[in-house]
DNA sequence: TTGTATGCGTTATCAC
DNA sequence: GTGATAACGCATACAA
């Protein structure tokens, strides 16, 4: 290493670390830079020295070289990224669905890029942007956006996967059993002896709202317990709604003995409802939510839930993306739904005297 | 457009969309590429004829011209991307962080790539590969890792800035103002006539967990109640420790009347001490927290808390790391602490008889 | 087994 | 005002 090169490496005593690129290495290694990136990139069936690869691949420690990220998604025209739509970081079921997504994406080495829609100036066609941009593929995670938008993405050639949600025509899903869910959720306060069980849904625009409806419907038609419209409640995903929801509920002129909560944002405002009427859980009103979050064995009482695959099904949504990414067409078109799920119970339900 | 190009560009129906480039776009509007760039970026001082600007502009929005990021990146040796290193997507105060990031870096035009610690298969020196891979500088928000990797970085020509944490030599941060939390945190039970008031610490090697418990101790001082030093638990940022540690607190042969949690999760675990233990909150043990999460009102009873500004922490950072990319040496080596912090008074708390 | 040549799409520095 | 040209760092088809 000449006196020049640690000048330029140099300047006031501040590293400018000048990248160290393939053509150094090859240099210092005294071959051609092309036989480098051979050995980098393992390419294997191009067989090289032993004797030379060795060496490379000291002069590439030595010199610490990284290869430079954007000159290679230039060329092969991918960037080994991943994007996510979300709605919400703070939402804890997204954070399970992620969690999976990055392990799996990690793997299989690529990165994941999640964006929230609460993201300030969010932009039209925001998603095409995304696709087009800095991603390889796009998992699609949010229940809210305009369906037409997402149609909008067939026509890019990037693909995508629809995460926990369906629409019409879109093939490329990876859902869970949600029906299995409310079933379970149902069937559980069923058989503790409950008759009058009421279910604060989802929006029923969403297939996840939709389909625990269903599971609830069934639980009940099991059980032969009959339905009853006026033990319905639609909700929105939140806390806010969910209480109101629940207010609704306790002010039948014959209360519910029990609820089925569609999911944990609805679950944590109906518990608060109940209380602030005076009631106790599970003393006069049993509930049950959908959902196992890091909170719920710490909630007052502590909560009786379905778990469901969550992370799972981040990392089968990766799968699937990669695979479509890679031309597997088989992955391509073909939906999956996850069909565990589990309940867990605590203390919020119990057995009607 | 010719038979020629359409042929290109749709083989067996499926649409292979060949991306639209410069030369294209210059190809159609009957310029040369150059003078598409600079329309493209808007390059002032080079003045172009308005006549061609709004040629070019047109035939962009016709052919559906977007620029190819990475050959951008490759250029101008930069990628628009800032990396955040996360413990875990499941702790809704990193949520908040996350988001107040996210919306500052929209802002200012760059991507946010976050990382969790709990990633599968993490390698050594995962920051210095992350920072020299694909992004321009890196927020670290993470707790738990070790100094001497952080100090690594500071070898990497490429920014980096602490998010909510100190390291000796490190003058690139933005962390709370975690005292005044945990004197905001006492002091509202000591003006409560509280006197036998315990403190769950967070981890006493960590900023945060040191800090809330020196306000603590500030707290009493103001309010001329002596330290006990059996009223301080130590305890990991998770449920189950902040229950382990409340359980000690629960042996102490005179119970104290009050209980400051030095963040959420321990919090959660030590109601459920409390409860376990059939206490009641807030008529046996009032207790107290720190950072305003979105379950904190839907807890039974709803908690007392200190609302730290995490968003704010977040938006700050991004703020001060590209700064730092672009060279503003003011930025570079002074650290932030966000003043704020404010009590949330809920149910947990009560006077004390 | 290794070297040569070319180009990915863009931007920057020229010259005209 | 606009056009020509080189270069960013790498991968790959092909030649040797």
């Amino acid at each position: 290493m000449d006196l020049r090169s640690i000048m330029g490496i140099y300047i006031l005593g501040r590293c400018m670390c000048k990248m160290v690129t393939l053509k150094d290495v090859a240099k210092s290694a005294g071959v051609h830079p092309s036989v480098v990136s051979r050995v980098v990139n393992n390419d294997d069936g191009l067989h090289i020295k032993e004797d030379t690869r060795r060496r490379i691949l000291d002069t590439i420690k030595e010199l610490n070289y990284r290869p430079n990220q954007s000159a290679r998604n230039l060329k092969k025209n991918e960037t080994k990224m991943l994007g996510m739509v979300i709605p919400d970081f703070s939402n804890p079921v997204y954070a399970s669905i992620i969690h999976g997504a990055e392990d799996q994406a990690a793997m299989e080495n690529y990165n994941l890029l999640v964006y929230s829609m609460k993201q300030k100036g969010l932009k039209k066609n925001y998603f095409s942007h995304l696709l087009e941009d800095r991603i390889d593929g796009l998992l699609i995670a949010n229940s809210e956006s305009d369906d037409t938008e997402i149609l909008e993405l067939q026509k890019t050639n990037k693909p995508f996967v629809l995460v926990n949600r369906l629409i019409n025509g879109i093939n490329n899903y990876v859902v869970l059993n949600d029906e299995l869910g409310g079933k379970l959720a149902t069937k559980h306060l069923t058989e503790l002896g409950h008759k009058r069980i009421a279910h604060i849904t989802g929006p029923l625009f969403t297939g996840t709202g939709l389909r625990r409806f269903q599971g609830y419907r069934q639980g009940l038609r099991e059980a032969d317990i009959e339905f009853n419209s006026s033990h319905v409640q639609e909700s929105e995903y939140t806390v806010e709604s969910g209480y109101a929801s629940m207010q609704k509920l306790l002010n039948l002129p014959e209360l519910p003995t029990a609820i089925f909560a569609s999911n944990i944002m609805i679950c944590l405002g109906a518990m608060r409802a109940i209380y602030d009427k005076g009631l106790s859980i599970p003393e006069d009103i049993s509930i049950v939510g959908i959902h196992d979050t890091f909170f719920g064995s710490s909630l007052f009482p502590s909560l009786t839930t379905v778990k469901m695959p969550l992370y799972e099904m981040g990392a089968e949504s990766v799968k699937k993306l990669i695979a479509s990414i890679k031309g597997d067409e088989r992955e391509n078109g073909q939906g999956l739904t996850i069909k565990e799920a589990s309940l867990i119970v605590r203390d919020s339900t119990r057995e009607l005297d």
